[in-house]
DNA sequence: CCCGTGTTGGTTTTT
DNA sequence: CCAACACGGG
């Protein structure tokens, strides 16, 4: 059977040992076989000296420290790279390195990232050092998928087979439903939801049912968490399924019962790197430590209760007596290269830039990295290329008041006197602060400020919680201004690409009753709750799969006629598509699949305003499937790879949160809603402590050091919290900003001062501290732009136009669609509407136009009445 | 089965 | 205040 992951060499592809070129293998192997990490012998010294006399191309350019980290290939390492230090770099040097000195073949090196971005960008930039090689590096991706391969290769082994589907969010969480209800347990006081989320949590930390802390256990549902969660675990197994968690607590599970297959990773991987290793959690940091193991001397054992982090600093090699009775005992002899039974793992993160700790996020993994792995080289890369020394020196000064951390300051020494400090602005409400920010985009993009024109494509505006995008949304169609949206809901997650997809995977996978659930009634077919009952009670009492159920119930009279016909067409389709499956190409197959069951008519009979657009992913969702050989190639893509490709044409302003910021970067930043409450975020206060004020300041920290050149701050005295308006307090963190590298902008008139309470003084409490007076320019440039934002709410700037990536059916007021370009106005020219025209328009449907002015129209809709929308937003039908 | 009304809660997100 | 969801009526 092709499933998709054959075409993927594995152990039966083992090269032999290195040799070619012959004279690069005998440089790297004379300098691995060098008596590791006392000093180089006399030979190995010499050809070293050579070697700097030839350094290949690919190091040249690299600063010393980047050199050390791309060069030390023996033994454990840890790269502490700095925001904006050339860590991608760092990584994919390193890995051109270790194939160009013949250390290895592509396929024996592990690299692991956490999202699909990451490793779609180390792949390509390996592709332009390497060459063609990287097509030979099946082992770099993201936790999942490599997860995902193993697990396939040896799913028996824990009572899967290997054409196990994946489940996502949505499916877990109708399974769990399901299982609350089977319980007899309350759905609405117990959400599924919430427990998907424990779920998760226990899984992040390696935790099986059986040994879960005992308070968590009954903190769900009357005491039933643990029985819930085995449930859950056994249900999954009966469906053939994963979740994602799985995908790598199985793996774990599967090298400590069996140390032969352990060791087959450990003879295959000669070189682990891990990306973004402050992001790690414990489940990853275990699979990491059992691949990374040798020798039997590191005792590992979180799954046996002991957490690493606590426990007298981690696990120590020499503490050999509490070496875990299983896994730990894979005894390989250390292969040349490897120092204390360790493989050379290199580990590249920034423990200033973890903000995930919310969701399972262990920073301790990387502050614990010397004691995990002793012997250990620590490389700070500290030198950083992106930002200016006042963007630096506010971050550093911002980010050393914490605690917790390895220690880094980063500097630059290209000082230039032009340099603007940071900024720190001040604005009565976050209208206010919308307005002000539009205004210094634009202008940015004419160009008063320095002469230079900058495009929108180098702006971002980066919020600590999504409910912020919307004052800058709406002043920006107010204004015409482009932006784009970055995050929220994706492609795959809407619900006819889901239906579709349930479609397709109840095709290649029978057994997926979930998928089956889905669709066996989508589009209607009269099969309600009571016909689902009884398949479902039919195929829980003989453990088999409900369409298989379906097959033995239509011989009976237990169901009405009625359903009973609806029920064997279904089971029809199903059998002569999955024949179809191996003679039909895939796409052709989807096509048939989702006219014959009626599920695109169903959509076109659909005279919502949302359905036009549903056919229209539809089409797309068939397009993407061209790429993929098979259904279940595509199948399996999706379940790992959710994302949507992004529109990169427009010029547009990027609006997204600080946690989706993190590795992009920005000439000019834009960071508003730095007020006690928001950022710091009261729930972080309330809920982290310490730790999680600290989380906080790395995500302030984060924030800044996104800006190349410009970063502006913002904040508010009065902000509407939940409708209601409250009065707010200046971030703690603008104080913790250096006035050397700050500059408070000229009172913008709105910030009257107010104590802080018990909080003591603020600088920002006064007006301005620095500079303020009602005769400044500052003020007056308010004054002005106070009247001129009155005078035209609806801005008459042309070719507007708004992205919203990854966003689905609800994104706001309807001025957006899926990451397609849905406003282009024209105002410059007369409109190319009159008043009458039919038109149409993604969210509110058909409608008249009833009057124009500008590129604003109004237009009444058949179905959602009256509205004034932009002209870009409709079109003639 | 669809739609309207009431209720509830409202950081951050990947796989 | 506003959006998502659950429930009940037609």
């Amino acid at each position: 059977m092709s499933n998709g992951f054959d075409d993927i060499p594995f152990f039966d592809d083992e090269e032999p040992a290195p040799r070619k070129p012959a004279e690069r293998a005998a440089r790297g192997n004379a300098a691995s076989s060098a008596p590791a990490p006392g000093g180089l012998g006399i030979a190995a010294r010499a050809m070293a000296a050579r070697d700097q006399a030839r350094v290949p191309d690919y190091l040249s350019g690299l600063n010393p420290e980047q050199r050390e980290a791309v060069e030390t290939l023996d033994g454990p390492v840890l790269v502490l790279a700095g925001a904006g230090t050339g860590k991608t770099r760092v990584l994919t040097t390193r890995i051109a390195h270790i194939l160009a000195t013949g250390r290895a073949f592509p396929s024996q090196i592990l690299a692991v990232t956490f999202t699909n971005k990451a490793a779609r960008e180390m792949k390509e930039r390996i592709g332009l050092l390497v060459g063609g090689a990287v097509e030979g590096m099946p082992w770099l991706g993201t936790f999942h998928s490599i997860g995902v391969k193993i697990l396939r290769r040896h799913a028996e082994m824990v009572g899967l087979r290997s054409d196990f589907t994946i489940l996502d969010t949505d499916d877990v969480i109708r399974l769990i439903k399901q299982l609350i209800q089977a319980e007899g347990i309350d759905d609405k006081r117990w959400p599924a939801k919430q427990f998907a989320a424990m779920i998760d949590g226990w899984k992040n930390k390696g935790l099986d049912p059986s040994q879960i802390p005992e308070g968590d256990a009954r903190a769900f549902a009357n005491g039933k968490g643990r029985e819930l969660y085995a449930a859950y675990q056994n249900r999954l197994k009966s469906l053939n399924a994963c979740d994602f968690g799985d995908l790598l607590l199985h793996p774990i599970r599967m090298f400590r019962a069996n140390p032969d297959i352990l060791k087959d990773y450990h003879q295959r991987f000669k070189y682990i790197l891990v990306d973004e290793y402050q992001d790690t959690n414990t489940a990853q940091y275990m699979w990491l430590r059992l691949l990374a193991q040798r020798s039997g001397r590191m005792p590992i054992s979180p799954l046996e209760g002991e957490m690493p982090g606590r426990a007298e600093g981690g696990i120590p090699s020499n503490a050999g007596a509490s070496a875990p009775p299983s896994v730990g005992s894979a005894d390989i002899s250390p292969s040349r290269g490897e120092i204390n039974g360790l493989v050379n793992i290199c580990c590249v993160g920034d423990d200033d830039q973890s903000i995930y700790g919310w969701r399972g996020a262990e920073v301790d993994n990387i502050l614990r990295f010397e004691k995990d792995f002793p012997g250990a080289k620590v490389i700070k890369l500290e030198r950083n290329y992106r930002s200016t020394e006042h963007i630096l020196g506010a971050a550093g000064h911002l980010i050393a008041h914490n605690e917790g951390r390895l220690g880094k300051t980063l500097f630059t020494d290209r000082v230039n006197p032009d340099d603007e400090k940071v900024v720190v602005h001040a604005a009565w409400d976050s209208e206010e602060e919308a307005r002000a920010v539009g205004e210094e985009i634009e202008r940015l993009q004419r160009g008063d400020a320095d002469g230079k024109k900058h495009a929108l494509n180098d702006m971002a505006i980066l919020v600590r919680a999504s409910f912020q995008m919307r004052e800058f949304e709406d002043r920006f169609v107010t204004l015409g201004l482009n932006y784009r949206v970055i995050g929220g809901p994706r492609f795959y997650e809407r619900l006819e690409i889901r239906d579709a997809m349930a479609y397709f995977r109840l095709v290649c996978q029978p057994a997926d009753d979930l998928a089956f659930e889905r669709i066996v009634n989508t589009p209607k077919r009269g099969l309600g709750d009571t016909t689902i009952r009884a398949l479902h009670d039919y195929a829980r009492a003989r453990d088999i799969p409900m369409l298989a159920a379906a097959s033995d119930l239509i011989e009976t009279d237990e169901i009405k006629p009625k359903a009973r016909k609806a029920l064997f067409d279904v089971i029809q389709y199903f059998r002569r598509w999955s024949e179809l499956l191996e003679t039909t190409p895939h796409i052709e197959l989807a096509e048939q699949i989702l006219e014959e069951s009626g599920y695109t008519d169903m959509w076109k009979n659909d005279k919502s305003a949302e359905a036009p657009g549903r056919l229209e992913n539809l089409k797309e969702l068939i397009r993407s499937m061209e790429a993929f050989e098979s259904m279940r190639g595509f199948l399996e893509h999706v379940s790992l790879v959710m994302d949507a490709e992004q529109n990169a044409d427009m010029d547009a302003v990027s609006i997204m949160t600080l946690h989706s910021a993190k590795g992009l970067e920005f000439e000019t930043v834009f960071l508003p809603g730095w007020e006690e409450g928001l950022f710091p975020h009261q729930r972080a206060l309330d809920e982290g402590g310490r730790s999680g004020l600290e989380e906080e300041r790395r995500l302030a920290y984060v924030g800044i050091t996104r800006a190349k050149r410009r970063c502006h701050i913002w904040f508010v005295s009065n902000r509407r919290i939940h409708g209601l308006w409250q009065s707010t307090m200046p971030s703690r963190f603008l104080d913790e900003l250096p006035i050397t590298h700050v500059e408070v902008a000229e009172s913008e008139q709105s910030y009257g001062g107010y104590g802080r309470g018990g909080y003591g003084q603020s600088r920002f409490d006064k007006a301005d501290p620095f500079a303020n007076s009602y005769e400044t320019p500052g003020w007056k440039r308010a004054q002005a732009n106070k009247s001129d934002a009155t005078r035209d709410n609806w801005g008459t700037r042309s070719g507007h136009a708004v992205e919203r990536i990854g966003y689905g059916e609800s994104g706001p007021r309807g001025k957006t669609i899926d990451g397609e370009l849905v406003a282009r106005s024209t105002s410059q020219e007369p409109s190319r509407f009159s008043v009458g025209d039919r038109v149409f328009h993604i969210k509110f449907g058909n409608g008249n136009i009833s009057a124009i002015e500008g590129n604003k129209l109004t237009i009444t809709f058949d179905r959602a009445g009256e509205k004034r929308v932009l002209d870009g937003f409709v079109e003639k039908v």
